[in-house]
DNA sequence: CGTCTATTTGAATGTACTCAAAAGCGGTGG
DNA sequence: CCACCGCTTTTGAGTACATTCAAATAGACG
């Protein structure tokens, strides 16, 4: 709520990625957002609540996930330093989220709340699409994730994740790795045996 | 382009479905429009061409698919009257499309382009809201459709799949099917067999 | 240090795949 | 209108990938 302006330099530079903002836009788009500090285990949001905010991570680690009837944990998305997370359905809709984001790690976050989204929209057009951009790769990850999951196996799976966040193998326990594959943490486990044997 | 305006009741009943328009607004946005006919198994899109349109779909039933290094075809989308479809991901960033789009059927879209689609958003923004909500349930389809794939066996999915859209079982050839699911068309023929035993 | 939880290992099982071949079906041309 | 061609679906046999359940080991934290 308050502003060190120096601490907002992280999430300033991830809006640069997409649009380019006046100084007196980014004084103003860092007055509507709110820190937020998470214990490891805390959760941000549980399934059954609203989500009143979208979230952005300056420090820490977090993971999305749904339920399913049996109580097991599917994990949708992790998160880390630079990245956005929440429940965009529920964030838009209004509706009660159906994930839960928990966070891994002590983590510092910065909140946007619903009715500020509106009035930032409002008053900063561009940001239209600096979310669309957001909700728009979310989107293709998914699809992506949905296509590596019908057309490999779990080990090609395990592969691309390394590939691609070669951090979450020392950041993230194998368990949720193993819910983000979609595999057991037992088949993990072998599978990380198998392919440490190989080289 | 051109406006028999009976044509676009189905469009303007879908739109209806999230924002009110006015009688002009509705005149505006069918201008916008162009229909566009489709044969049995012609191309609506190929991957590496630039998504320029949106498209509506008001009779008719194509699939969305990837292809991947093998030349496998994994479908990502089907379409059936009264649903959108498109590369979204391409469509927004002007970037190469990774979906390719075929119609199963002789269909009848309404399509609008892209420049056009920034003027509509311009001149009538509850139009923002409209896209946005259906770029969110498109995220959200497929992120049910990932946990689906983290949770379940296959036929779990097809039992899903079938509870959803009932038509699809006479209506979409199984080995379409089959790549939705993610499984081999031998498998799900298998399943099929065992699942009218039961009964 | 002891307790609790996470990871590893083992054995048996089930789910889904591959390859091969047969049967069914739709369209086309003679 | 029938016969044939090409493609889809079904069936069969053998195999690989991933799971379950149980137990042992290793790590984390108060």
């Amino acid at each position: 709520m308050k502003t060190n302006s120096e601490s907002f330099h992280s999430i300033l530079n991830n809006v640069a990625k997409h649009i380019t903002l006046t100084a007196a836009e980014k004084k103003f788009f860092c007055s509507l957002l709110r820190v937020k500090k998470l214990r490891k285990r805390q959760y941000l949001l549980q399934a059954g609540d609203v989500s009143r905010f979208e979230q952005f991570i300056n420090t820490g680690a977090l993971r999305a996930y749904y339920l399913d009837e049996k109580g097991h944990e599917r994990i949708v998305q992790f998160g880390l330093e630079g990245w956005w997370i929440g429940d965009m359905a529920s964030f838009f809709s209004g509706l009660p989220a159906t994930l839960t984001i928990e966070a891994m790690e002590e983590s510092e976050l910065f909140q946007i709340e619903r009715n500020d989204f509106d009035v930032l929209l409002d008053k900063v057009p561009k940001f239209e699409r600096f979310f669309r951009i957001l909700l728009s790769n979310a989107h293709i990850a998914h699809q992506r994730r949905l296509v590596s999951h019908l057309t490999g196996s779990a080990q090609e799976r395990y592969l691309e994740l390394l590939a691609k966040y070669p951090a979450f193998e020392q950041r993230i326990p194998l368990r949720h790795i193993a819910s983000y594959l979609g595999v057991t943490p037992e088949f993990l486990s072998r599978m990380r045996k198998r392919l440490t044997k190989k080289k």
